[in-house]
DNA sequence: CGGTATCCTAGTAGATACTG
DNA sequence: CAGTATCTACTAGGATACCG
């Protein structure tokens, strides 16, 4: 059949749907800057670029953050209902990114998340 | 140098410090069954093949799970300290795994998890 | 500027066999 | 019973080059 290995990443990644709330919960913030993107778009709407340099400002390590990958998930976000994308339609390129309704409700959700993660779980500040 | 592939999950999967209690929260969770894993303890102690059966009925699909993943996912769910392992020294063995008082405490997130994501998240029925 | 196309590495889950 | 050992498939994330 010489299935030839398409990038699986990229023809997959989208599509999965979940019956269980929660597991869909988990599905929608899989990725490793979801939760962050959500919370960087709680002040407002902002740039690709100004939501990859906060980002990288933020840093949990300080590496580059792949386009490609910031993409992926700005989609999926979309995809899942959490943030819409405009498009201004100029060159060179302006388009925007903000939290539809069902992305301001999911912040308070991230504050229980935090609160509860600073009482219950390890964590070490960077460099302990 | 022959590095020679060692199944790198086995040696790597359980070390993951976190400086954000948010990101320490999304590590202490993934993982196909964390969080169905606590939710099933949460009426009480559970051994080894109860948990295993009880993901198996509630199941996503209705696939095997593998041995090797649900332990792996038990000793890091010990790891960040919401479950605790007990021996009962016995042959045939006999062990019980039952939730930390973080793990209690870690119940009502999930509910409020659920709730959020029964309002908010596309899930489908499963054949839907 | 806002991405896409390719290639690569490492980690996660599944299948299966086996052990104390 | 409660796991570990081994092997394989798939996917997420990173690096880099390039396009409209």
């Amino acid at each position: 059949m010489s299935i030839q290995r398409v990038d699986a990443a990229t023809t997959t990644e989208l599509i999965r749907p979940h019956g269980c709330p929660v597991m869909a919960f988990q599905a929608m913030i899989s990725g490793k800057y979801k939760i962050r993107i959500l919370w960087d778009l709680k002040d407002g709407p902002r740039r690709y670029s100004e939501i990859r340099a906060g980002l990288l400002s933020g840093a949990t390590g300080t590496r580059e953050i792949a386009p490609r990958v910031l993409s992926r998930e700005l989609k999926a976000l979309a995809e899942a209902g959490m943030i819409a994308r405009k498009d201004y339609g100029l060159v060179p390129p302006k388009v925007e990114y903000r939290l539809t309704e069902a992305g301001k409700g999911f912040i308070p959700i991230i504050a229980v998340i935090r609160d509860w993660g600073e009482r219950h779980l390890a964590t070490r500040p960077p460099g302990g």
